[in-house]
DNA sequence: GAGTGGTCTAGACCACTAA
DNA sequence: TAGTGGTCTAGACCACTCT
């Protein structure tokens, strides 16, 4: 089962032993997987060594561990579909299905800007900008974490208020035509603030989205980071063949 | 400096500690960081736990750590540029460049076809399809591992030569129209397979494109999962605003 | 050969969950 | 209260890099 002197460790084949159940289907979707204890014993390891095979597993995304439960092997939930390539493609499509994004506001500041964010802005470092964090959640469930800045002179009378509705109709509002946006995606470990604040575990991957959003007039509006959940949302796009 | 009595893992308070000496410039891009050693007697922990802030740093891609060297601070290097919403961004902006991506096969199969995938492709279970595995690079960096379905129906003739060429090319030699793609875009842990083939530590987070690519006229042509060595390249697209 | 990171052990204490 | 996972230790052996 498990060879202690192969050139492969031995938390690589207990991981992959347990890989081949998973997707074998003798561990099913909502099952508890042996623990650690259990694993040691059987295959005369030491309890690190069975943990490290089924952290691996879990950052995966493959089981689920719970502390004085157990782990489970994961369960597909349905998740919400959201286009990636769509400015409001959160809030677009938490309405379409008739609720409400409820956002939480971590932090608001009125701060001088540092110099790599003034480069994207466009702006003089040092110059005053609005930094947040906002928490957007659905049933009390945290689905996006977004960091961003604003020229303060863009947006002068930004109120808290504003952030907690809608920032972008609170834009509109204000006379300013918001235009495209440039978008990066990563795959990346958050920070531990960032995946607190998200209620997921240390080192689980998620999707970062680094945004230069435009006014239509040429001019950039805000720079964002927004994290997204993946544990609730699917996130498409179309590409163009040639 | 460490407090062991706090709620606060030892391990995640160290990470914190060399995160922020990497963020304030005291240790920069290309510098080494203390060793393992050098840790555990500085802050009176043991190995184990100083690995285990250190090896977070990785995952999170900020530091990178060679057996026999040390751990240095990651350096940014220049990436390549290539748009999400392009069926053929990797080749296209490789041509651009003068260059020419290498395809190295890994696997090239004729077997009937899973469940799922055939649920996708819109054929029968067990009928034939082709599997096919490649990696694509640059200069010998292994740049994007793609595994892919065809069914056989629509590509009788396909030989490993039209694979290692252009397997698109080859599509619209013999006559078909290609359309758009549905993409799903993921952050993922890498299985160790795709992890080495990519030439990747164990556990670093990547980006993942599963696509769905249709015919003009309407048809499932291919079902692939594409996943992207970030280290590389960055990903770009415009998010329309509203 | 000295120093590095990679793995592994056999124990320990703790916080949490469920019965 | 028993069992789980989360953390931590003080050692050990190994493979690797550099000199």
């Amino acid at each position: 089962m498990i060879d202690k002197n192969s050139h492969i460790p031995i938390y690589a084949q207990l991981e992959g032993i347990l890989l081949e159940m998973i997707e074998s289907g003798e561990l099913k979707p909502g099952d508890i997987i042996p623990s650690e204890n259990e694993l040691s014993k059987k295959y005369g390891i030491s309890r690190m060594t069975a943990k490290k095979a089924i952290d691996s597993l879990t950052i995966k995304g493959l089981v689920e561990r719970t502390q004085g439960k157990g782990t489970y092997v994961s369960s597909y939930e349905k998740k919400i579909e959201l286009p990636l390539n769509r400015l409001r493609g959160f809030t677009q499509k938490v309405c379409e299905m008739g609720l409400v994004p409820e956002n939480k506001l971590l932090a608001f500041e009125k701060i001088p800007c540092p110099k790599n964010i003034s480069k994207i802005l466009g702006i003089e470092e040092g110059e005053k900008v609005w930094r947040m964090e906002r928490v957007r959640q659905i049933d009390e469930i945290p689905a996006v974490f977004e960091e961003s800045y604003i020229s303060v002179k863009l947006l002068p009378d930004l109120k808290e208020k504003n952030l907690l509705e809608s920032k972008f109709d609170y834009i509109k509002k204000i006379g300013l035509e918001i235009g495209n946006s440039e978008r990066e995606i990563l795959a990346e470990i958050p920070s531990d603030y960032v995946a607190s604040a998200l209620r997921l575990k240390r080192n689980e991957p998620i999707l970062l989205a680094e945004n230069t959003t435009y006014l239509k007039k040429g001019e950039v509006l805000e720079y964002s980071k927004i994290y997204y959940n993946q544990k609730k949302y699917r996130f498409k796009l179309i590409a163009e063949g040639d």
